[in-house]
DNA sequence: AATTGTGAAATTGTTCACAGCA
DNA sequence: TGCTGTGAACAATTTCACAATT
């Protein structure tokens, strides 16, 4: 368990899963909440207990990326926030660019929470002559014709795409030849982006839809069965 | 097959997926292009294409709720649109109540599509007094003091919480005792609530954060693992 | 005594492959 | 022939259970 071994005990690749990732950043939350209540100590199954999981499952996620832990013990509250921030790469700040400012770009500027996490947006761009040259937060909104080489020439490595459903792709498309290589989503398209480009996509609709589910069939889908056959 | 036998095939109740779930989301808004294209038939093949999924995985997932296709020729897009809209519950309008009207609250009114998914938001509180009855897209904002009663009187069955984080699990209690049952969170807090509740949170750090993961751990994990111990 | 770290078991989710039908 | 519907095989993820450690 020592780290001056130079004979790794496990594998040095292996395929972290998606929910795996999700959970970190709740594990980084939760320890950023236990920092701030003066905890310097948290066990697998209290930070489990705050975030209905299992300690089980806190454990094995972060033995994926080594073993952070005392036996007896528990977890270094303040450096394993640190570590989890390593892991995550939220340890440096972010060059992010918003395209397309109406209501939801809008939202996101105004949205300390990114700020805060190390996502600092550096361009706006629009293809509205009335917002191009206006100021948001500081920020003077460009013209969404220059895309590509004001990425290029601000060095941004991510960007939110908050444009129409329609004008999503092409946008999606112009960031991929600026070299962007991870990207946010807002429009509810399914993008088609290369497969070395990263791209989140956060549906909003789908969430209702996942309770107006949750809702019509109250837990199991007994009902859903019966009515899908009869329509 | 047929749904005229007294005898069924398979037991009536079963648990569906959460991924099950979002796709059908998926397939819904396939659909729906497909429908503006034209297209009166499509293959599992075709419907996987598009959305980059597998034709057994469409497939597979439509025979949870029932036998929509036709063998040899494929499903009938308008009809099955349909039958998943029914399965989702978004065949009818639901009642919303946006609690909390600040940037992201703000934006969420003017998104149309909830609107055309059928989720109306009815109601808008927040404890602003200088927001307190102004008008937003033609709704009143009430006192969040009214929160319970008003719930209650307007027959809201979805909350929408978009209030800041500290504030975000006192809105869920009342919501709670108002008794509603289906909720979306945009706070980037874990609430707690009853579990004949339904909760989602919509955390755009999160994804965010996921992008990061992604960039600085080009796919593999190899790196995470030498950084973390080294750190 | 308490708690981690982790193989092994259990469970859940996905893909295969083919019978059955249009 | 083409494509669905689905049980069986496979893969991924979660949970269990316990040795190791403080």
């Amino acid at each position: 368990m020592s780290s001056h071994t130079t004979t790794p005990k496990k594998p040095r690749t292996r395929r972290i899963s998606e929910s795996t990732i999700r959970r970190l950043s709740i594990y980084y939350r939760a320890l950023a909440r236990l920092e701030a209540e003066g905890y310097h100590t948290v066990s697998s199954k209290e930070l489990a207990r705050r975030e209905r999981l299992t300690p089980a499952q806190v454990r094995k996620d972060l033995s994926f990326f080594g073993s952070f832990g005392t036996r007896g013990l528990g977890y270094p509250v303040s450096e394993l926030r640190g570590k989890i921030a390593r892991i995550l790469g939220i340890d440096r700040m972010w060059n992010v660019a918003l395209i397309g400012v109406g209501n939801i770009g809008s939202a996101l500027v105004a949205y300390k929470e990114f700020q805060r996490q190390g996502f600092h947006i550096r361009r706006i761009f629009d293809n509205d002559q009335r917002k191009i040259g206006s100021n948001h937060k500081g920020i003077m909104v460009s013209d969404i014709a220059d895309l590509e080489s004001e990425l290029k020439a601000s060095k941004i490595e991510i960007t939110v795409i908050a444009v129409p459903a329609h004008a999503a792709q092409d946008v999606a498309d112009r960031c991929v030849r600026a070299g962007i290589k991870a990207m946010l989503n807002f429009a509810p398209v399914n993008l088609k982006v290369p497969d070395d480009v990263c791209l989140r996509t956060e549906n909003m609709s789908m969430e209702l839809e996942y309770l107006s589910f949750s809702r019509v069939n109250q837990g199991s889908v007994e009902t859903v069965l019966l009515d899908a056959e009869k329509a």
